[in-house]
RNA sequence: ACCCGGGUGGUGGAACUGGUAGACACGCAGGACUUAAAAUCCUGUUCGCAGUAAUGCGAGUGACGGUUCAAUUCCGUUCCCGGGUACCA
């Protein structure tokens, strides 16, 4: 009986759907039978394209992780779903016509079925879809709750925008009293609540795509430009929603201390934070004093001081000069009349240069002199005051104090302006660039000499705080997060604007459905295409839609109790599957998702909706899979004969010739260009010629019509029509084909479809491969040579099974003492690789066994029964097979795990070459638990090994290449 | 520039808290079975030198240096590759 796993395979996936194998229940919390277990992956966005056989190394790692905790006794919760608003259904949209709801719904019909053939152990009945009303009834109601909420700032916690009225009706707040809160008209009331809300609405600089139609969140802008697409980001003030979620960065942070995530992801989200902590200070704006020029600073006009934040006041006394940014409101008010020129030319500068500009030449050193001057609170040194664009209005106060002896880019510009630097560090300054050190001695500092600077950084602030021209002060690099899309293909904002006031829609009203559109571009002014719908707007509906991470932010959520229509989640269901134990995606949602429902998940928890606040409690990230792209090159060349006639050829011709990084033009005198002359010479026989032009272009060919670099010819010229009479140069009959790595991707036909390896090697041997291709965490290209190799280890165990000419080969017997250690060695290996995701290296062991089983021959049903069940997570499909085959019934999912039994594993002796000062050579057998040789007779010159003899146990022995190195006693 | 990862045979990758580097697999070479092919099985495969051979000797985990009886592993310097951030004061 041969190893059919077509056979198998379907019948096993037909059986377990049929018996709801995978389906999983949720227990009461007050008899919970099983400990829960709850694995997850990152949702994925149901893309037309389908799956390629990068997507799947995460689902196989958690469904290998998964069976296992199922099998060692967990109720697990595995469950899969579709993040399926989004921009790319929408702009298919534009580009077709086809609703997005149709080609999603396609989509996600072909991504289930692609999954399916691979044997997940997904519970069906627990998917989600983020853009099913059902679904988005409930983000919409989460989103109210958002908005019903602001973020106390005593308690640092969510809590119910009510109270804070009840406070404002009882005591007022700081800017005005409760009587002057009872005087405010309604929208005024509304107006100052609305900035308090979780989710909020303001008028905002917004990323603006003009090409996209659509508002971007900062990290869907890359350098100035669209992530998706490309195009340029203009900034616009524009009415948006925005999430609150800089009032929770501290906790935030804090929450890192609190979840297993790579050591590199908490660093990408603590620098996304961006926590700062230094002082926040005043200079006093003072008349110049070299110039007898009036100063703007005439009293009442408010303007002072300036307000600067920095990370070290210890570098007080080696202040400068003063930069503002070039927005900054200051900046008109304290221009004295001889800069005033000057300085509007910097502003339009400035204005000129689009954010884009900004960013490529960041070494580019402008700034303009202000003319007006500020004193250094400490010494009363007068410093000038100077605008550049090198310092962000957004952030901090949009001013800094410059020690150019300590921070580089002060530095620059105080050589490039030739404002005189004054060193506060000694030494520790060369003169020739700053040095940002906290571990000088500070110098020509006043009441910091002597301080080292890490120890000044405190005293100044005190002192700071003493004479009360500043605080302690702790800035955040985050901003809220932008919260509306001008788009369609989004949930809808329960809100209804009257009259200026945003007034949310009653939970009885939700879900509050999109509603159809003829058109998806965008409404006037750059609204969302709701704006285009007459109903929508009559009814004075907001008109953006949420951003795709609103649905993402929760979702795990849904999945504990998804089809309860009366609430997001039951209580009793999140408290009973609580965290995530395992999530697994990649790394690029280090700061956008992983944050954001993060967030979510602690105001939900603030407002006591679930009982955690950590959604998270282990990440796992999976590597991307890269395609391994292949390439021909097209020759094309022309030359001229003595008549001048133009003769034309174009071929291809194999890499040995071209170098994929050579220049596009040859020399007629290469080998290339010999190649070029016999072609020229087939094509016009007996004419005399010049090469003029030789140029070459790589084209991407399919990487399914080529074996390994070896293109299949004849299966490339019926790839596309132009090919069919292409004419190939080749080496030794072969053609190779050049070879990069790249993004995996249709239009670089690198793509290897999941579906035609598993018809080809079937599912078993499909998951097994990729996780044997190396580390999950890692990234690689994809290269099917290998597969091979674990297909033979499947019919190698199959065949320890079967003979194909005895059939059943196994027998009850007793397994023999070696069995028994190959078996529990298994068990250990499988029990630790599995268990750390080190899913490679269990591959290999399984081959291990399996060979060394094979070479005992070993056909005990025992040992077999034992090796399946720890298989199945691997193999489903092959380990259920021949489970039921030894006459079992059930699934194997509900087998007892193997128990590994140490006493196996034990060697009693074992045999260990000894040579000593390179002479005596023999091997001795010494007994492993005490390390006392056997052998009778041991003439040893070491003085140590003799000690040994005469009856002082040695506690370690070192044996390098053979030779006793040495004997710890 | 800064912060994280990572550099090991022809290839993907192993190596536990320092203890015989190269597991396992691919590829390659040779062999067995076969009319042949497929499939399967066996042997070899880090490099160099010596030997008919078993084998022996030497080098070897990006480079240089250090600690140690012993370093892929720990420390320092440096080079290269991948990822993240980017004027955040």
């Amino acid at each position: 009986m041969e190893y059919n796993f077509r056979e198998i395979e379907q019948k096993w996936r037909e059986s377990w759907k049929a018996n709801k194998v995978y389906k999983v229940d949720n227990p009461l919390v007050s008899a919970p039978l099983k400990p829960k277990f709850y694995v997850l992956d990152m949702f994925p966005y149901p893309s037309g394209a389908g799956l390629h056989v990068g997507h799947p190394l995460g689902y196989i790692a958690s469904d290998i992780y998964s069976r296992y905790k199922r099998l060692k006794g967990f109720n697990v919760l595995h469950p899969m779903g579709f993040d399926s608003f989004g921009l790319p259904a929408e702009q298919y949209a534009i580009e077709t016509g086809q609703h997005p709801a149709t080609t999603t719904e396609k989509n996600i019909a072909t991504f289930k079925a692609q999954l399916n053939k691979i044997g997940f152990c997904y519970d069906w009945e627990r998917e989600v879809r983020t853009s099913d009303a059902s679904y988005y009834k409930w983000t919409q109601w989460l989103f109210l709750q958002l908005f019903n909420s602001y973020f106390c700032n005593t308690q640092k916690k969510a809590r119910p925008i009510t109270e804070l009225i009840k406070k404002y009706e009882r005591e007022g707040s700081k800017d005005f009293t409760a009587t002057s809160w009872h005087g405010y008209t309604k929208k005024e009331q509304q107006e100052i609540l609305m900035k308090r809300r979780l989710a909020f609405s303001a008028y905002g600089e917004v990323n603006w795509c003009e090409a996209l139609g659509t508002v971007l969140a900062n990290d869907e802008v890359v350098n100035g430009l669209s992530e998706r697409g490309g195009h340029p980001v203009i900034k616009k003030k524009m009415r948006q929603w925005y999430l609150k979620i800089t009032a929770y960065a501290d906790r935030l942070l804090e929450g890192l201390e609190r979840v297993e995530f790579s050591e590199s992801m908490k660093e990408m989200q603590r620098n996304w934070i961006g926590k700062s902590e230094g002082a926040e200070m005043e200079f006093r704006l003072t008349p110049n004093p070299y110039s007898a020029e009036a100063t703007p600073l005439t009293p009442g006009r408010g303007v002072e001081a300036i307000k600067v934040y920095t990370t070290r006041p210890d570098t007080i006394f080696g202040v400068d000069f003063i930069v503002l940014a070039p927005e900054h409101e200051l900046v008109a008010k304290i221009t004295t009349p001889t800069q005033k020129k000057q300085v509007d030319e910097y502003l339009a500068y400035v204005k000129s240069r689009s954010d884009r500009e900004r960013m490529a030449e960041v070494k580019q050193i402008t700034g303009c002199f202000t003319g007006a001057y500020a004193e250094n609170p400490f010494d009363g040194k007068q410093i000038p005051v100077w605008i550049a664009e090198y310092v962000l209005a957004g952030y901090g106060t949009g001013a800094i104090m410059a020690v150019p002896c300590g921070d580089q880019r002060d530095f620059a510009f105080a050589k490039h302006f030739k404002i005189p630097i004054t060193n506060i560090i000694g030494e520790h300054y060369n003169g020739e660039e700053a040095n940002p050190t906290k571990d000088a001695t500070l110098q020509n500092s006043g009441f910091l000499d002597g301080f080292l600077m890490k120890d000044a950084i405190s005293v100044a602030i005190n002192r700071i705080e003493e004479l009360g021209i500043g605080k302690r002060k702790v800035n955040f690099r985050m901003r809220d997060a932008g919260f509306s899309r001008q788009r369609y293909w989004g949930e809808p904002f329960p809100i209804i604007w009257e009259d200026g006031v945003a007034v949310p829609l009653n939970e009885n009203e939700l879900p509050l459905e999109l509603p159809f559109v003829e058109k998806y571009g965008p409404g006037p002014e750059g609204e969302g295409p709701l704006a285009n719908i007459e109903e929508w707007v009559e009814k004075r509906r907001e008109t953006s839609t949420m951003p795709g991470y609103a649905g993402s932010s929760w979702y795990f959520l849904r999945y504990m109790d998804p089809q309860n229509n009366d609430n997001f989640c039951d209580r009793t269901a999140s408290d009973y599957w609580n965290q995530v134990d395992v999530y697994i995606g990649g790394t690029e949602h280090a700061v956008g998702h992983l944050l954001y429902s993060r967030m979510w998940t602690k105001v939900m928890y603030d407002l006591n909706l679930i009982g955690f606040d950590e959604p998270f409690k282990r990440l796992v990230n999976q590597g991307m899979i890269q395609g391994s792209s292949r390439f021909v090159y097209r020759v094309f060349c022309m030359a001229e004969d003595e008549l001048n006639n133009k003769l034309e050829s174009t071929f291809i011709v194999s890499e040995t010739y071209v170098g994929w990084n050579n220049s596009n033009v040859f020399d007629k005198n290469d080998r290339l260009g010999l190649e070029v002359g016999k072609k020229i010479d087939q094509l016009y026989p007996g004419k005399k010629y010049k090469v003029n032009t030789i140029a070459v272009t790589k084209l991407h060919v399919d990487v399914n019509i080529v074996d390994g670099v070896e293109l299949d010819i004849a299966a490339f010229k019926k790839w596309k029509p132009e090919f069919i009479n292409t004419e190939f140069i080749l080496e030794d009959g072969k053609y190779i084909c050049g070879v990069e790595t790249e993004k995996m991707s249709k239009s670089k036909y690198n793509t290897v479809n999941p579906d035609d390896l598993v018809d080809k090697f079937g599912a078993d041997t499909f998951r097994m491969y990729e996780m044997f291709l190396g580390p999950v965490e890692q990234s690689k290209p994809w290269d099917t040579k290998g597969i091979e190799g674990v297909y033979r280890f499947l019919r190698k165990l199959w065949r320890l099974f079967f003979d194909e000419v005895k059939g059943k080969v196994w027998t009850d017997e007793k397994p023999t003492d070696a069995e028994l250690k190959v078996l529990h060695k298994t068990i250990k290996k499988i029990e630790s690789d599995t268990e750390q995701f080190s899913f490679n290296t269990a591959v290999s062991a399984f081959m291990i066994s399996v060979n060394e089983l094979s070479d005992l021959k070993c056909n005990k049903k025992e040992i077999l029964e034992q090796v399946l069940i720890l298989l199945v997570p691997y193999a489903p499909h092959i380990a259920e097979e021949l489970w039921h085959q030894l006459g079992n019934q059930g699934t194997i999912l509900d087998a007892a795990y193997p128990v590994l039994e140490e006493k196996y594993l034990v060697e009693t002796s074992k045999e260990y070459p000894v040579s000593i000062n390179g002479k005596l050579r023999t091997t001795i057998n010494m007994d492993v638990n005490t390390l006392q040789p056997e052998a009778e007779k041991l003439v040893l010159e070491n003085e140590v090994v003799q000690k040994w003899l005469e009856g002082k146990a040695p506690r370690k022995i070192i044996f390098v290449k053979g030779k006793m190195i040495n004997v710890v006693i």
